[in-house]
DNA sequence: CAGTGGTCTAGACCACGAA
DNA sequence: TCGTGGTCTAGACCACTGT
């Protein structure tokens, strides 16, 4: 026999893909459903714990738990490095942009291939559907290459900036790593997601026709609402062997 | 003051981080732990679940919890769609391979844009690294499309389905779409992960000249054991605006 | 304030792994 | 068999939300 708490969960599942319970719907609260399954608020928080990590279920501290609604998925277009207007734009959609001067450290020098301690320009942008943070991107140049505007909040880039597209001229190539890993906690506060929840992380590289970096980008999503999609012509296929 | 169960996991975090505790080292017992820290083990399995959700930590039932080796990492390189034999390839890397002929139906006929029934080859294969698996393909094709011998196990294909390449000729175009999600249930015994947790899925649709689907591909991996790497040379740009 | 979720305890019993 | 983790209970108290 499994485990109190899994068949549980898969009753509470069940309810919520068959419809029985809607998107937005409180569930009972802890208390009542611990007793309609006849265990303790433990057992059926540990069986809600599953729901909310399969993002079925979202609670709210001192308000309850509710079925959430699916989420509309937003698409993180690969090569132009941007997100996708069709579904990106919204009414509802904003931008907070902070800019810093910072200087090369750590990882960040290794990825721009700069020595420790040269002068950086940073850009820290997060996009907003409403009070949800869809996306977080950090935009790393070298401040003498970074394009006028960028520092001082010229309203130029706005529109690049919220759509996490690349700055400045088209680069020649762009390289982008993705992986799935848990938030730091940096990005965990920004995205206001639980500590350690899955991320989908893209790393971008984007390199001029001599080869030198021109702008290195962390971007990180929460994990259920976004997919990055990239697209490859067979004739640029012999190029990407090369390293 | 924070909750006694982040302070632990703080605790044991910096020892782990700090190298004070080994890889591969097996933690105290969690009744040890648990009286070191003067909390009951339901608490320290709390603390304890935020280092495993961070892949610092490994459970085995029975044994204890260990410290986790870092991982090493493989690369999935996007456009070819294979893995990289760099990293990939080792001595003690193994493929299983399991072949069936299936009908079309709900989302993989929309996948491959064939009506439900239609006859497709289907291929699950995982690879495995020693006893632990690093990857999950199940790789559709239309059946009188499917390359000769790959429905009979013939080995010609081993080698790229050891590397989840793309099988038969090389297409114009691959669209891999890729995402962070907890793992189905199938996928997570499949990879011998626990339940709902993150894996990185990527869905490859290869297309001839034609526009016709030569291959569509579901691929998981376990979200810390994976880098899915994307490059884009400038002269394509402008083809990818196309939708 | 009442109702909700968040944390924690002390103790019991079960399931797995190695000797 | 023994030590390990896995599950569960009954009950307490704290923190957040809305009235």
């Amino acid at each position: 026999m499994p485990p109190c708490h899994y068949e549980i969960a898969d009753d509470l599942r069940r309810q919520i893909t068959s419809g029985r319970l809607q998107p937005g719907e409180r569930l009972p609260s802890e208390a009542a459903l611990a007793e309609r399954y006849a265990v303790t608020t433990v057992t059926l928080r540990h069986a809600l714990a599953a729901l909310q990590g399969e993002r079925l279920v979202e609670k709210i501290h001192g308000k309850g738990n509710f079925v959430r609604h699916a989420p509309r998925k937003i698409l993180y277009v690969g090569g132009w490095g941007m997100l996708d207007p069709l579904t990106a734009t919204g009414p509802a959609l904003r931008i907070t942009v902070r800019s810093a001067a910072i200087l090369a450290h750590g990882s960040l020098g290794v990825l721009l291939k700069v020595p420790t301690g040269s002068p950086l320009a940073e850009l820290s942008c997060l996009t907003l559907d409403g009070e949800t943070p869809q996306g977080l991107a950090r935009i790393y140049t070298l401040r003498d290459l970074a394009p006028a505007g960028v520092l001082d909040g010229g309203s130029a880039h706005q529109e690049a900036l919220a759509r996490f597209a690349v700055l400045g001229v088209l680069p020649a190539t762009i390289r982008e790593a993705v992986c799935a890993r848990s938030a730091t906690p940096d990005e965990a506060s920004a995205l206001k997601i639980p500590a350690a929840t899955a991320v989908l992380a893209v790393t971008r590289i984007a390199t001029d026709s001599t080869g030198r970096i021109t702008e290195a980008a962390r971007l990180a999503f929460p994990a259920d609402r976004v997919d990055a999609v990239f697209t490859t012509h067979h004739v640029i296929d012999e190029r990407q062997t090369s390293p």
